[in-house]
DNA sequence: ATTCATAAAGACAACGTTGTCTTATTTTTA
DNA sequence: TAAAAATAAGACAACGTTGTCTTTATGAAT
């Protein structure tokens, strides 16, 4: 049925070796040689088998990714990697992992210690369950995490500089005229969530607006969160003139919130998120928000990975890409009051 | 480095074939014997080598999925296929692949030849490449498209039922008293698109409402067909009540014209849209569509290629699933004249 | 007690590549 | 011109499993 190196080496004539090297681009072929071997591939439409490969070398040629559940950010993140990958010569093998689960756990244990991937890429969240990092450092399997929401020294990772990000779109909520800015925060115990908190914090602080604890409401970066806590912000005795979503999911939950109760963006609230999900400019008027570069961090996360994979140390562990403002309708002047 | 079979028998005492027989649960080995090899694969942390494995028993344990972009669509289809893929002893093989486009087919020709996957699901709008078909078929390789924009009796598919659903819907504007309806088309080479607007065609017949042709608009399914759609149909002398967009992105675009535009959803004009996209009801007044059972398709999809899998034949090759209303606020009466 | 069936376990060859080593052949160098 | 070096090409083992066949041990039936 399917053709393999032998049948070729038959047809040309020579040793399996010889056609192993043509099909490598070995040298110490004639060029002779070489091109009966070519013919014959053509004649038959050989290609190698790359398991019969992957078992002599040892190596899988595939690029594992882990996530969460297949989300906005992930889908973008995942359509990116499948992008490079079609340009190199790694397949990419998905799976889900819920951090901390033991299936979870165990499925990935088997996937490294059957060398079933070369390397692992992390989405947010798998990154903070600790096992991840642990065991593929105890395999030695090179790992790079995209967008973690805890940076690790020991862990090569890429990500958006939340804080710069966050401190950016403050400032420029400040500047339009804004000092009673709610905050939305996610999680509290993820460095990603804090950066951006205290960003936001910063921002304020250098322009003497004092940091209202009530305005700092956590909405766990969802849209039911952003809107809950738009709900909560809003019935405040001295309202926010602007929101400002540490993710865009809330922001997304916020704008709901905030056109159900009648209230006009950006006329009465500014509303702004954090990440520029595709879809945020496709809601009305516009969402404003922080553009974490995706295809910058996937681009160098992937590209961190092949340099590990080729068996190179990589010259910088840690990249942290800055954060730009995206803004579009839902941010304007406060209202005169 | 690696624990091999030959480890375990060193350390049970016995052959090889006896641990295999062991791991693989099969008969001809005593108790005593199975209780000695299953210590000593715990001591060791013994996991077969499946790159071993595949090569012997060719097949890859691996299930590919080919999609275009990892749009909102395709990732709710792969968010199900992955906790599928979870429960089961499949890998998931992640791949790009452009209709028509040469280097896609000869990935994809290498990942059949090669038998790095032993079955395919295709999203939309992968299956109009007819090569696909053609090659799978040849090669023997189980393959069930999932919503495809062509259905074709030889390839097994699952999707839902798009006439039955615009249908549907078109029928419940018109019991809420609208007759002048616009209809946002897709691409009118694809049976689905064509199925949408044959629905919504025919419950205008059965309520003897002339079908208008300037009411039917080509929107492409995207969100900037919609937003053009929209603002062309709402230019006609006699504008619509209602627009029925065969795409939740289309309808998307159409939301964000009609509030550019200053028409108040659902007061002055009515919008619904097909596939209930998760973002749908994120999105004020929140979108009502025709929902598209993913997770069933889905489900049955895996369920049908695991059954080809395992050498079966499919009792059905086809299914089509029925769809229901998802009404939400963007529909209400139209206005009073 | 002898034969026959059955169960348990091993030997060995696949699977389709690549890596290592060896052997011819040609070319270069002293 | 002989020796050394380089080139071309092949033989064969290895990768870690599973499938096939054979051998040995055990128990049942005659």
């Amino acid at each position: 049925m399917t053709v393999t190196i032998k049948d070729v080496a038959k047809l040309a004539e020579c040793s399996i070796k010889t056609v192993s090297r043509v099909v490598n681009g070995e040298p110490h072929v004639s060029d002779l040689t070489r091109e009966k071997v070519q013919a014959a591939i053509d004649t038959l439409g050989y290609t190698p088998n790359i398991t019969a490969r992957r078992l002599v070398q040892r190596k899988s040629f595939m690029i594992g990714i882990l996530m969460h559940a297949a989300g906005y950010y992930q889908s973008e993140v995942l359509s990116r990697v499948m992008d490079m990958a079609y340009q190199l010569d790694y397949d990419i093998l998905l799976q889900t992992y819920y951090p901390s689960h033991e299936r979870s756990r165990e499925k990935l244990r088997s996937l490294i210690n059957e060398k079933r991937v070369d390397g692992l890429v992390t989405t947010p969240p798998c990154d903070v369950d600790p096992y991840l990092s642990d065991l593929l450092f105890n395999a030695d399997t090179p790992y790079v995490q995209i967008s973690p929401l805890n940076r690790d020294p020991a862990v090569p990772y890429v990500t958006g500089d939340d804080y710069q990000g966050a401190y950016l779109m403050t400032e420029r909520l400040i500047m339009m005229g804004h000092w009673r800015i709610a905050f939305l925060s996610g999680p509290r115990n993820h460095r990603m969530s804090i950066d951006r908190l205290f960003g936001y914090k910063a921002a304020l602080e250098t322009y003497r607006i004092p940091v209202q604890d009530e305005f700092i409401l956590d909405s766990l970066y969802n849209f039911d969160g952003g809107y809950n806590a738009t709900r909560m912000a809003m019935a405040l005795a001295e309202a926010p003139t602007a929101i400002f979503a540490g993710s865009d999911e809330a922001a997304l939950g916020a704008l709901f919130a905030l056109r159900e109760m009648g209230m006009a963006v950006p006329q009465q609230v500014s509303v702004c998120g954090f990440d520029n999900l595709p879809h945020s400019s496709r809601v009305w008027p516009g969402l404003s928000t922080v553009n974490h570069p995706i295809d910058q961090i996937v681009g160098k996360a992937v590209e961190m990975l092949l340099t590990m994979l080729a068996g190179n140390e990589l010259p910088v562990r840690q990249v942290v890409y800055p954060c730009q403002l995206e803004m579009r309708g839902s941010v304007g002047a406060p209202p005169v009051a």
